[in-house]
DNA sequence: CTGCCTTATTGAAACGTTTCGAATTAATTT
DNA sequence: AAATTAATTCGAAACGTTTCAATAAGGCAG
């Protein structure tokens, strides 16, 4: 691979009047210009990014870390990022966190290997996020608070959307409502089951933990709640499903065992993931606003960058999509 | 930010000693290493990666590029490649090709940020590729053939899958079947035509012009093209479409017409996306082995760096998925 | 013709690593 | 005690850029 050296040879200039021909710097004549021109086409010279971002300490680019890259979840997520990092001219790429301690996004994050980084993933540790946050790369964080330097907090109002869901059940005149829960450790969980607590507590109805179903933010732990629901004998009036892939696990449980979601039972989400509209019967659902959340993101690590860090926490606001799941739809009828 | 300089000074060593010391070599005595790592715990020395790549001419990394990081097709596709490359202690990391000329997979390419790079985006060019690809930097190609040195390919049997999916429906007693193509300038969608057309021929149904319809691959396309049918008023007694997103697109269009797919209609698509399985009626479909095509492009990648570079282009066979929209089962009852 | 400004070019240092070969010291053998 | 070998440590070069400061060459006014 030829480098700058063999172009400058070639050219019969040095190197640095070869790199600033290349980087088309004003100093050096035109004549000169072209003849490095001619001398780097002529090598097929392609500039090693490696050595300038070493050089210029700068990258760049934005890393976005997901736990998961293939999760169908974050495909608006995505999209905002990508809009934003596109309009500002960096580049972006996606990593996912994936592997723990030696995973791609724990590298990234202790070697400054992105100008900017968006975390959307629950398994990174706090304490790299905040050892990693640094001037020259300002992290933002999406699925939890921490107040650290250089760390930016956008959230989603996970405890409002859970109450809108309850409340909406409860208006549907359900008293027993069972939470589906997402794993403990998880912020956004423990938001919504305050939430759906809340709304609980704000109608009289008593908590009782006998309601709460583990399911682990999978579709097969939805699933599996939903047989020991059946198993166990009780079938609740409504459910509240933490997020949409273990509400779409119960539908599949119950269908088995021919009870009607919607009818027998109704069912509430979270989420909103392009699955939920198609599933039978469509699944009433929290809507986060993805990819809002993605263009704020990137704008603030850019912001970031400019030297404006807004210190104070961002909250974006949920929407509840009524579908069939819910049976709200009949009630009316 | 320290370096590995600070570090050598605090422990009072030389640099190469510091460096041998942290990468734990056998050449520096133990005493030592405990000073140097003592030295680096105490000033938070983290090694600055970008400055080791270049040294190495080595990234540890393996690119993985598509067309649009936010498709929900990609997952499996993800998954496999995400085995591989972590089971080889490499990295992985998805990048973009979205925004034509400097996007950051053209960069990727050009710079060689990637010890290896797999491609799934129709919108790279050929040319790139082949000057791209180097003996430290194999590239696998996942949608096209491409002949050229250090790039290896890997397809799916597009024409046999199409082949499979006609066969079908003209074995249901279907003799108009219509074709919803994708971009002419997609290779997938060629191979998918000419397997459709064989089928005709072999049963000996001619082929007609006006039975094709654009759909662009889109789930709006599919719909446009539905709409068109009906405007037109004549709806064939079958629909082959070249990917399920546009089949998808269809069956909304007859939705909203009242049009019974399954029965006054059968429809099959390709690809099998998630979706496919819970639309109504449940799309029958041609699966792609996307997590197989991941596997084995990564193994390909590591391959090639080990010096093994396999000539021949690797051909993955399909597998018909018969659901309800090809009015299959109701048939057999 | 000297001195001064422009303009064009250059050499060298720097970014933060790794690693070769040499140098120093300690240990072992003869 | 001298010579060889083994164990440590070190200095310097290298990876491929960018950019500062210095130099060289013209051009022009005095």
């Amino acid at each position: 691979m030829a480098t700058i050296k063999d172009v400058a040879n070639l050219a019969g200039v040095a190197v640095s009047t070869a790199s600033y021909a290349l980087n088309n710097s004003p100093r050096v004549s035109q004549e000169t210009k072209e003849k490095v021109l001619a001398a780097a086409k002529q090598l097929n010279y392609q500039p090693n990014g490696i050595a300038r971002d070493l050089k210029l300490s700068k990258t760049n680019t934005i890393g976005l870390i997901l736990s998961d890259l293939s999760g169908p979840f974050y495909s608006e997520l995505i999209k905002g990022v990508q809009d934003i990092t596109i309009a500002n001219g960096y580049d972006l790429i996606a990593i996912s966190s994936l592997g723990g301690k030696n995973s791609t996004a724990v590298k990234f994050l202790k070697e400054k290997r992105a100008d900017g980084i968006i975390i959307l993933a629950h398994n990174i540790d706090n304490n790299l996020i905040i050892s990693a946050a640094r001037e020259d790369m300002p992290i933002v964080l999406l699925d939890r608070p921490l107040k650290a330097k250089y760390v930016l907090n956008i959230q989603v109002d996970n405890e409002g959307g859970a109450y809108k869901a309850v409340e909406h059940l409860i208006a549907l005149g359900h008293r027993k409502i069972a939470y589906l829960s997402g794993p403990n450790n998880s912020y956004d969980n423990l938001k919504r089951f305050a939430g759906y607590k809340k709304a609980l507590e704000d109608s009289g109805i008593a908590f009782s933990n006998q309601w709460v179903y583990q399911g682990n933010f999978t579709k097969e732990g939805g699933y599996h709640a939903g047989k020991l629901m059946l198993l166990q004998n009780y079938i609740p009036e409504a459910i509240f499903a933490a997020n949409d892939e273990m509400a779409i696990g119960v539908i599949e449980a119950f269908k088995e065992a021919d009870i009607l979601i919607g009818e027998d039972v109704a069912l509430v989400g979270f989420d909103d993931i392009q699955l939920s509209e198609y599933v039978t019967p469509a699944l009433t659902t929290v809507r986060q606003p993805m990819k809002e959340m993605g263009v704020i993101a990137a704008q603030q690590v850019f912001q970031a960058l400019n030297g404006n860090f807004s210190t104070e926490a961002i909250l974006l606001e949920t929407k509840l999509i009524i579908r069939d799941s819910c049976g709200a739809k009949k009630v009316k009828l």
